[in-house]
DNA sequence: TCAAAAGTGTTTCACATACACCCATGT
DNA sequence: ACATGGGTGTATGTGAAACACTTTTGA
């Protein structure tokens, strides 16, 4: 068997909405390399484990929910990262993961951590290795996967309002959306949200009804980020 | 360091587009394990190789092209399979790449493969490893990729019909588009199409234009793979 | 002249946008 | 009463679907 040996890790990029603004988990490194830098979380595969394997253990120790059971959320792979010089070890293969949860409590460090924190996905300074550019894939992911399917919901708690739901699409885009036109798209949609009995009291306006996820997983058409009338094809138009 | 370590080998999923049927190359491979089995090509990473440089070395090596300036197709990391017993030598982690490329000449076989073969994707057999995974889920990206990107025409030679390229995503959706409809789709959406002066002689009919490809990348709106009216979100349709 | 394939015009319908308006609560 | 946010109704525009029709070639 010809080719060297590597070292493979797994990366999480676990993303949460905490007050209308997308934020996503680092950790403060408690070893060499990169000590005393922000990194994402991670851990090496063990023996016998297989990916997503690693990558449920990882998030559960990250937020410290042992039972996976808060975590409701979101796991799916995201790509693998292995420039020769990424890591100054040697030959490290890190196998991104991107997680979107909801809300959670503060984190509570892995151990190899020092700290622990939700943060501003656009206010994140220098990341060790090459974090920086997994964290752009992961949100970038995030972005477009939420046009056309339903994890958009995977931010919210079980129980969760349509109000509390465009939040998460605008804190994800950054970007506006027109309350009583996303209210009839969700709505109408067959199998996006599941109308409980549940009316919210005690904001200032009409009390708005609970909602939980529908089977639905798939979005069509899709959730538009913004007017079709754009030209997002790049280049100068032909012809 | 823990965790143990891993040989890394990129696997490619080359799809073309052959007398109107998506194909796959695939070898009969020459080494053990699996010996005298079809398998996906591949090999293994070498020191101060990217995963990127990897795939693009192979993808010239099996398709015979050693300059890669007929291969101008696309590629793409699919992504990594690891389970602990898909390879009965030990812990080996693959990458698989998508490619997507013209109509090439047949292949010739790579170094550790007694032959290789273009393969219709809907005839293939059972494959080496977890090849028969590795394939379909190229597959299922590269017929939602061509949805709402120009990545159809990757398929093409350089310069082709819309008739050609209707034929693509006819072949890679296994279904039946509207010519005149798709004529207008694709012509009129900026960046996508480039005419040339050259219309077609020899055919039975009206001589078509040839085209080369814009500089768009993506497609909005997408192209649509059948009538919207049908539900594709999945299960019963709530309230 | 006819068949065949390329390409255009037109009607209809689904749905996004924009926004007027009503509903139900806290203060 | 009124402000505030939830939710519905409706006009307008864009683009997909369906298909009649014209154009341009080979046989």
């Amino acid at each position: 068997m010809r080719g060297n040996l590597f070292a493979v890790a797994v990366n999480l990029i676990v993303l949460t909405v905490r007050s209308h603004r997308l934020h996503v988990l680092l950790i403060e490194r408690g070893e060499q390399p990169f000590l005393g830098e922000w990194a994402l979380p991670g851990g090496f595969v063990q023996p016998d484990e297989d990916l997503v394997h690693t990558g449920t253990r990882l998030l559960r120790e990250e937020t410290g929910d042992p039972t996976g059971d808060a975590v409701v959320g979101h796991l799916e792979q995201l790509g693998s990262y292995a420039d020769p010089s990424r890591d100054p070890r040697g030959r490290v293969l890190s196998v991104a993961y991107l997680a979107l949860v909801p809300d959670l409590p503060e984190p509570t460090p892995g151990s190899d951590a020092a700290a622990s924190a939700w943060r501003p996905v656009d206010e994140v300074g220098p990341l060790a290795f090459d974090h920086e550019q997994l964290l752009a894939d992961g949100v970038e992911r995030a972005r477009s996967k939420i046009e056309y399917t339903t994890l958009a919901a995977s931010f919210c708690p079980p129980e969760f309002t349509v109000t509390e739901l465009r939040r998460v699409y605008e804190a994800v885009w950054r970007s506006e959306l027109d309350p009583r036109n996303f209210q009839r798209k969700v709505t109408s949609t067959d199998g996006f949200l599941v109308p409980t009995p549940t009316l919210v009291t005690g904001g200032r306006g009409r009390p708005p009804r609970l909602f939980r996820r529908g089977p639905a997983t798939v979005l069509h058409p899709p959730m538009l980020r913004e007017s079709h009338r754009v030209n997002r094809n790049g280049d100068a138009p032909e012809q």
